[in-house]
DNA sequence: TCCAAATACTTTGACGTCCAAGTATTTACT
DNA sequence: AGTAAATACTTGGACGTCAAAGTATTTGGA
């Protein structure tokens, strides 16, 4: 099932022959459709012994990092850039598992917070390292091609709104 | 809901004051993991006026690159790096909307053909010239951080055993 | 003060992906 | 020739994503 030719190169000759256009955005975007596939794989593969998958670990990562364990769903959605819904069903599951609890905002009764449980933490640890471990799926990528893939990625996500650059920006 | 701050940012500096490792790593993931968001988010808009996503695009613009505009549903999977089950579903619904067909293969009676139809070829025309018009999502980056991208990646690919790189590698 | 609009979350439904298991057919080895 | 293993596809189930609609609550303006 290993290709002995580059499918990315193949579908850009294919592409030309065709007489498309745009082919070297082809296979910008086809590249990174593949990476994300690759790393995508690797991830979940390395968080499945942990019992998480990489939405779920991404949860409670956010919630490790703020001062009391906590967060409204819809900030969590916010920062993760998924869909409330999604928010909703990942949160059901952590809590099923017990490793985060749904509370009542104190002031505002629209808002539900998630709060990490005692499990919560301790498994959201193991899965940074099993992470690190795996340097979350980009081995085979060197600190010049990381810094290459950050570098351009950042110029799509700024034109894409993903945030306002301010204007010390830090890389 | 722009935050005035980069995410990735952010969650690097948490994951350095969390004393997590491969910091360098999970950015670059991150980085991937949300490119991917982005440019998919994009296309799959571009191509809904088609009645198209991406996944069926790629299907049918595969099997445009053969002379018969027909090709074994296994090849399509390996091509596309898919799950079998998941060209099933994908042909199946391009057989709903009668873009492509299936047929027997004329020597080998496990194997289905899928046959791109007269309808299934001038959809996928009608696709390219959208994709093109939107640059396949990557409008934002510049022709050098493509470039960036496809050779870093290519590492990745390479290391993920995508395929083994020929004696004379391209690029 | 009161009501329309905004906000926060959940529910339902359409799709996409994968895995595991099932069926049919072909290959390969004894 | 005969059978176990490999191959090709489909089916069913678990889960993830998003959109649209529904419920509850808060905000903001007349």
């Amino acid at each position: 099932m290993t290709l002995d030719f580059d499918p990315i190169d193949e579908a850009a000759a294919n592409w030309r022959v065709a007489g498309w256009a745009a082919v070297d955005a082809m296979t910008a975007a086809t590249s990174i459709t593949r990476a994300h596939q690759i790393l995508s794989g690797r991830i979940d593969a390395a968080l499945a012994p942990v019992g998480l998958n990489f939405s779920r670990f991404e949860v409670l990562a956010l919630l490790s990092f703020t001062k009391e364990g906590e967060l409204p769903l819809g900030k969590v959605g916010d920062r993760l850039q998924v869909h409330p819904a999604s928010v909703t069903n990942t949160v059901n599951r952590l809590e099923a598992d017990g490793l985060v609890a749904r509370k009542p905002h104190p002031t505002d009764r629209r808002t539900t917070l998630a709060v990490l449980t005692r499990d919560g933490r301790r498994r959201v640890e193991q899965a940074a390292v099993a992470l690190a471990e795996i340097e979350f799926g980009v081995a085979g990528l060197t600190g010049d091609g990381r810094r290459s893939v950050d570098a351009a990625i950042l110029e799509l996500r700024v034109a894409a709104g993903d945030f306002v650059a301010p204007p010390s920006q830090r890389r």
